[in-house]
DNA sequence: CAACATTAAATGTATGTACATATATTTGTA
DNA sequence: TACAAATATATGTACATACATTTAATGTTG
């Protein structure tokens, strides 16, 4: 459906603003359907996300500053998830030994184990853009990169 | 700058991954700025959006079912919304005569002026879009139309 | 080495998101 | 008319965001 109908604006100021609109409420839409899918295993998208950071760090261990870097959100509270998915039992914290100020947090078996569980579910439904061509993708993410020079 | 560098990952699966994982990092980007652009007036982005709904509607009343019909998050809590902006004197509630399980929310005289200051600060960080020609613009539009058909 | 700055993380506070549930009013209907 | 269903909004709770401040450890420099 196209942007005018579903926010029931039928005009824009200009492509500009138009765009941008359509940005914000994509991506709203499309996180919607990602969290809806996270929820059967009760697990929020920012804490998959961190999840994953740490899957990808495994065996070493990370800090909170190293998750901060790669999250896709710089401005969240890493600290804050990380107690959520420790009280999950899917990541440990402990102090860091060669730097006491830093903390090292590792995924745990539990952890590893909840990311092979959502393997299928989470693919799928990131397939909300396989209605684009892989060459649409593309273009859309050239399209993004400009954005932001 | 390309999103591999912005956050540090080399490779994706698929360009639709990486299309995915940039259309969130970017809409956060432009969110994060048009934030900040906020923050001077006292003002959030969803405090902002209903007020420019309330003004279309001026000087008719809306009710919190319209905001949400209106609003580009459509689960987010209008309610509580307005009463931030009646805590601020930017819109009036009251109940709705002819429909008493309703509430008719006006914008104030205080809102309207808000918004008029805000109006060049407002335009000048909403070119964050800018970096595109109209046509890559509008082009872009139809790209995220076509993700969520 | 002492004083100060820097760094890493945690905490506090206000706001918003997502969803379930509650309350009040109105509508439909037996 | 009484009573159930629908409607409009408000409230409760858990989580996350955004940003300022605090606490502790480490570096730096006079």
């Amino acid at each position: 459906m196209k942007i005018e109908d579903e926010i029931k604006q039928p005009t824009f100021k200009d492509d500009y603003q138009k765009a941008h609109i359509n940005l914000i409420y994509t991506t709203g839409w499309l996180q919607l359907r990602q969290a809806a899918a996270f929820r059967e295993f009760d697990v929020t998208l920012p804490q998959y996300n961190i999840l994953r950071i740490l899957r990808g760090q495994h065996p070493k261990p990370a800090t909170v500053n190293l998750l901060i870097e790669r999250m896709l959100d710089k401005t969240s509270n890493a600290s804050r998830i990380v107690d959520k998915l420790v009280a999950k039992t899917y990541a440990t914290r402990t102090v860091c030994p060669s730097n006491r100020r830093a903390v090292d947090i590792h995924i745990t078996e539990a952890g590893l184990e909840l990311l092979r569980s959502m393997e299928g579910t989470v693919t799928h439904h990131n397939s909300g853009l396989h209605n684009l061509t892989p060459t649409e993708a593309a273009q859309l993410s050239d399209l993004l990169d400009k954005i932001r020079d």
